[in-house]
DNA sequence: CTACCTCAGGTCAACGATTACCTACCTGAA
DNA sequence: TTCAGGTAGGTAATCGTTGACCTGAGGTAG
């Protein structure tokens, strides 16, 4: 019952020919006669013959998969992303290995690692964290996603984190907001780190006081910022606004707003979750959509995996929108004097 | 520059000795006295040695991989059940290829067979509509996860759909509800064929009556279920309350109440999703937890992969509790009179 | 002193497909 | 008639690693 795997000479012995013409057939070669062609495919389909992968891209060097490493999976802005590539993955035949990149120190490299002992013919990241001068001299290609990496001169395609972030904090001073508390995860992780830039430039530009205690930081997820929501919430002169430099600690300011019933204070959230819309009031939030930027790094790494030319790395930057739902748009006026 | 890959007959011609013995160092065998392990360490650490999996691979004729196949990635429930899956595989030293099986009809075989050509070392399926009988000669280890699989009797690892729907009605039912909607997908798909089983015994077991055009079919995405529910409300004899069959369509549901100022009518959703606690008012939903199911359905499968014996098919089936936040506990009475 | 065992290490082939390089044979132009 | 060139197909080597099997040295028990 165990049946032995049916190779390319079983099928070659099978139709009297050699395994060469067997593997021109399969691969669509065009020098074999239609006959020849035919009594192959016969057997091929006889037997049940399917190549076998490991050992063509043993032969070959490579292996006609990418390698998609991004933070965590769960969260619907990465699983959205991977969601993309592996569509694209699948039009160009491609697999796709998934693995996430949080979770501890060195796990970044230790799985990349594993990704290019198994020859990926390319690499997708969204980096965590770590260094990638190990990536230097491999010459995979690499394109980085959402995030610079140090280390490695390489592709990466991502969104003006500091230049949106200013965008948001004028948006909400047009409305008259001058105590706006920044929600902001470890300033470590270079996209948080230029959020924040980008929110005290702007101030610097309106000429509006900084006001440290109104900074947050080390929300690495939705408790976390729910948590330093109450604090907010009971602070002796509350802010008139909160910006949340991530979705997902959006969800936890929100969650603290609503159970707190302070819904009468500003919220712009740094990218859109799910949900946003229909809450009460709406969130108003930059758009910050993954599957854009997941088709433009896969699109520029299919074409550095064909190689064609040794082109210098790019920087691919996506302007954002604003959406503006209404938690944006409460003036100072409307927010509730604090006890 | 293109530093060509150091292999095992590399590093054995620097220490002076031979492939099998750099192998064995590697692999950790013992066979090898201190002085010589020592002295292959030092050259496989000078010259970067890593081995390739590829060749290793089709040595052994299994890969260290597992292939993930999920109707969609993107979804929170399939993403978390991946970020799971991906852990534990991480700990076991196992790669995860991934692939979604929605997409267009036969997509699901497809993916698979390409995961089968690179002998990936079990599977696990989400299923979404496919036959399976093709998996049937194959050796390779399956379990199925949150649906049984047509064509093949393989292990398989879900929720009493059935038992658990009618839980729901039952709940909304001793609230005092009679006229209860259901939002439910295509019927072809068994999980949506066995909730709405349930909910229609659960109303013969109570002696309700059963109004066909209280049912909802084809609810296939968040966008139809809303549209749908914007019917419901429209009706001249409004429903007291709505059982939403899948996390995805709660969420369109609940946009069209809280857009249409309908939130009077009690709504129960089959699976958590975010937010749901902080609406108002908050949704009582049945906890659908994927990562529990993920984790169960990894475990199963790491013992077929070891392979020690051939066990039996098993189900296991996952009990759900129900969340009551408000929704799920709103009665007939304050629900206002259609116009 | 022989028989047997363990240890450290080596040899060789094989995993399955592909690439580089041949071999016939046939055609057509010089 | 002969030679260049194309077509259909075959042969052997190779990709990098490991499993099966072998060897020689030294130890030990009878």
């Amino acid at each position: 019952m165990t049946r032995r795997t049916v190779r390319l000479s079983d099928v070659a012995d099978a139709a009297g020919t050699s395994a060469k013409t067997v593997s021109r057939v399969v691969n669509g070669d065009h020098r074999v006669s239609m006959e020849t062609r035919k009594r192959v495919q016969d057997e091929v389909d006889r037997l049940g013959y399917r190549v076998d992968l490991m050992a063509r891209s043993l032969r070959k060097g490579v292996d006609d998969t990418v390698g998609v490493v991004v933070p965590t999976i769960g969260d619907p802005f990465f699983a959205t992303m991977v969601e993309e590539i592996e569509g694209i993955a699948l039009e160009q035949n491609l697999e796709v290995f998934i693995a996430r990149g949080s979770r501890s120190l060195g796990i970044e490299q230790r799985v990349i690692e594993r990704m290019l002992a198994r020859r990926v013919a390319g690499l997708i990241i969204a980096p965590f964290m770590a260094d990638f001068t190990f990536l230097a001299n491999r010459n995979t290609p690499v394109v980085f996603l959402d995030r610079h990496a140090s280390g490695l001169d390489s592709d990466v395609v991502l969104v003006d984190d500091f230049a949106e972030s200013k965008k948001v904090v004028h948006h909400l001073a047009s409305y008259g907001h001058t105590r706006i508390a920044l929600i902001v995860d470890n300033l470590g992780v270079e996209t948080s780190r230029k959020r924040r830039d980008g929110y005290l430039a702007a101030h610097r530009e309106l000429g509006l006081p900084i006001d440290e205690s109104l900074e947050f930081r080390e929300c690495i997820n939705a408790e976390v910022a729910e948590a330093r929501t109450w604090e907010i919430l009971a602070l002796p002169e509350t802010p008139t606004a909160i910006f949340s430099t991530r979705a997902e600690t959006s969800l936890g300011v929100v969650r603290a707003q609503h159970h707190g019933n302070r819904t009468d204070i500003a919220m712009v959230s740094f990218g859109d979750f799910e949900a946003a819309d229909i809450l009460t009031p709406a969130i108003t939030v930059l758009d910050h959509n993954p599957r854009i930027l997941a088709r433009i790094a896969m699109e520029r790494l299919v074409v550095l995996m064909r190689g064609d030319e040794m082109c210098v790395p790019s920087e691919t930057i996506v302007p954002l929108h604003l959406i503006e739902r209404g938690s944006g748009e409460i003036t100072p006026s409307t927010v509730a004097v604090s006890a």
